[in-house]
DNA sequence: CTGTTAGCGCGTTCAG
DNA sequence: CTGAACGCGCTAACAG
């Protein structure tokens, strides 16, 4: 009489307490072994015996209990995934070709926010990485130290826009210094010769590319400086008034929210752009097209980026080694944000109404 | 011999055992259940006791197995968040505010996003609900039988942004009806009539409070008329064309992403905002007050709504019953994208660099 | 206050 | 191919 069925003891007595592999079993007279060989399909069961048990299963509306299956199994088919800022569409995107990518086999998704701060980031890691298959660090800021940590848990960890030699973290990430290099390059044959950086995050491997490539930029003529922004609108909005003491006939941003910010401070300023002063971002998120005037920046492939991520952690988690991942490409695109700078410096006088792009040959 | 430590039988054996509570109670020379009750800190145990125990603990880097937890107690302390499409920003703002209000209490976040399908909604619901301790369910687009499905598992499951009467679910919403009504009278006083109305998604209820108050408009004097759109950036801009044929004079959006859109497409045409046509938005994403001109639009409370549907859920997963929260209001904005209509009609001659906002009555 | 003992629900040997 | 039995790691009674 101990393990009658519906074991009347919590709270949910009515209808609500969930069947059981032992209910199936019984109500389908087999071992629960069966049921859980043809729910699993991975042992090989009589068709006929497999067919009934499923049949049973269904109008019970059995559903297996994954932390009973996890617990069993040590398999959760989730993936952990850290990221410095939910709230930034770069890595939501990101996120969300992940996602398709993983629901599609299956997988689900635990999402963590760091709010950028680098020293959240192990703790949430290591947290995750306890319910899940494998860990998705996107651009993650945290000490080498710490990435040390998490790699010799030898359990399925990637990186994902953050390159570290000497730590074993497989990672995936976009050449963000040649399309820097590119910007820079685009901006001097545009004639530009001040130029200043807005920088991004201290911790982000990716500035610290794009900010790498804007330091070889004199090779082109530029003589580029760079000042402290951040990656978000307000930090592109409060880095101007900065930046344009250095009267500079272009801004490079660190992103395009920092150049949406930007954008916006320089039209409060009165300050038109192009023709005022040019302005790229980076990554290419979907508003960048569509804003006014549309901005040049760098596509970061966010869609390519999040499959190849799922590809390779998903590889691991299958105890494969991964396949090693080249760089991927950013393609510049150009768009109205830049333009050859005026004749009469940052501080234009007013103008004729010229829809820019053919602007002034500058000197 | 049976149960000796570190049973080396898995692939990993060198040293990624994870640490079990036994090896703790052993090690600390006391029982698992105490290890357990200071682990949890619910029942007492003896000051000293448990200060040796947590010592182990910590020395042993004994982390407890969250599947067994979970297993054992029934609580996960996780919850899990239907989205219909995980690349809204308006949807991100209020996760990543849920998410800071949970996490602050030690939850965390399963996502999963159903891409606009209403029939991925329920598998997807009832699957995370087996895992989590709640749901949270933001503008379902399912049919109300589905949500009746759910609201009969008599788990916590929250609403978010949508009411529906009957259904026994708790709900938390923004008053989109009187938000939109204020837009439409905001431009009727600006002496708009012909209006049209770019539509949001059929089966969302943001979309039909927002359509049944354009609806009301004529009591404005405002002659609307709708066309289906959609939810995205490029909804809005494939919608522009078959709207102008209707020669507005303002074009009021279902969001923010529509306007954006139909921002472009209107540049694209050689139209402007607001001299030309009218534009207004809803929700305030952080993009539409930096656009150029910065939208009119209504603020959904993204922060306040994210905090109140964690305080909701949360209240429902204690047991409590959860307080009754009456619409959020949604504040209307009044930026630049909005001014009175020209007189010549939407296609607008050349004028003067009049800055728009205290334009010509109009008739 | 503490230890002993059952399970939680399922996957998985191991016999048959 | 199938069933019986064990154990995943932990919490929650139940005794003491």
């Amino acid at each position: 009489m101990a393990k009658n069925g519906g074991p009347i003891r919590g709270a949910d007595a009515h209808q609500g307490r969930p069947v059981t592999i032992q209910a199936v079993a019984k109500a389908a007279g087999v071992s629960t072994a069966t049921v859980s060989r043809v729910m699993t399909g991975n042992s090989s069961v009589r068709a006929d015996l497999a067919a009934r048990v499923r049949q049973v299963a269904d109008e019970l509306g059995y559903r297996p209990n994954p932390a009973a299956q996890r617990l069993a199994s040590g398999v959760s088919e989730t993936i952990g995934v850290v990221v410095p800022n939910l709230a930034n569409p770069y890595f939501y995107d990101v996120i969300k070709a992940m996602n398709t990518a993983a629901a599609a086999q299956g997988y689900q998704m635990l999402i963590a926010d760091s709010n950028e701060d680098p020293d959240q980031e192990l703790p949430l890691s290591r947290s995750l990485l306890r319910q899940a298959d494998g860990l998705v660090l996107l651009s993650p800021r945290m000490p080498v130290a710490s990435l040390r940590v998490l790699a010799q848990d030898a359990a399925p960890v990637l990186m994902v826009n953050r390159v570290v030699v000497g730590v074993g973290l497989p990672t995936v990430a976009v050449d963000n210094h040649s399309a820097m290099l590119e910007i820079c390059g685009h901006l001097a044959m545009l004639g530009h010769r001040r130029v200043v950086y807005l920088a991004g995050p201290e911790h982000s491997w990716q500035n610290t590319e794009r900010q790498r490539a804007a330091d070889q930029s004199p090779a082109f003529g530029l003589q580029l400086t760079s000042v402290t922004a951040g990656s978000t609108i307000g930090a592109g909005h409060a880095a101007v008034d900065r930046a344009l003491e250095l009267k500079p006939t272009a801004l490079v941003c660190f992103n395009d929210l920092v150049a949406f910010g930007a954008l916006a401070r320089l039209q409060e300023l009165g300050l038109r752009v192009p023709d005022d002063v040019s302005l790229t971002g980076f990554d290419d998120i979907p508003f960048s097209g569509y804003a006014s005037p549309p901005l040049t920046t760098a596509v970061s492939p966010q869609l390519a980026l999040g499959q190849r991520a799922w590809q390779v952690i998903h590889q691991m988690i299958d105890g494969k080694e991964p396949d090693d991942t080249p760089l991927l490409k950013a393609e510049v695109v150009i768009r109205h944000s830049t333009a050859a700078p005026s004749v009469c410096g940052h501080v234009a006088s007013p103008q004729p109404d010229l829809t820019g792009q053919t602007g002034v040959a500058a000197g």
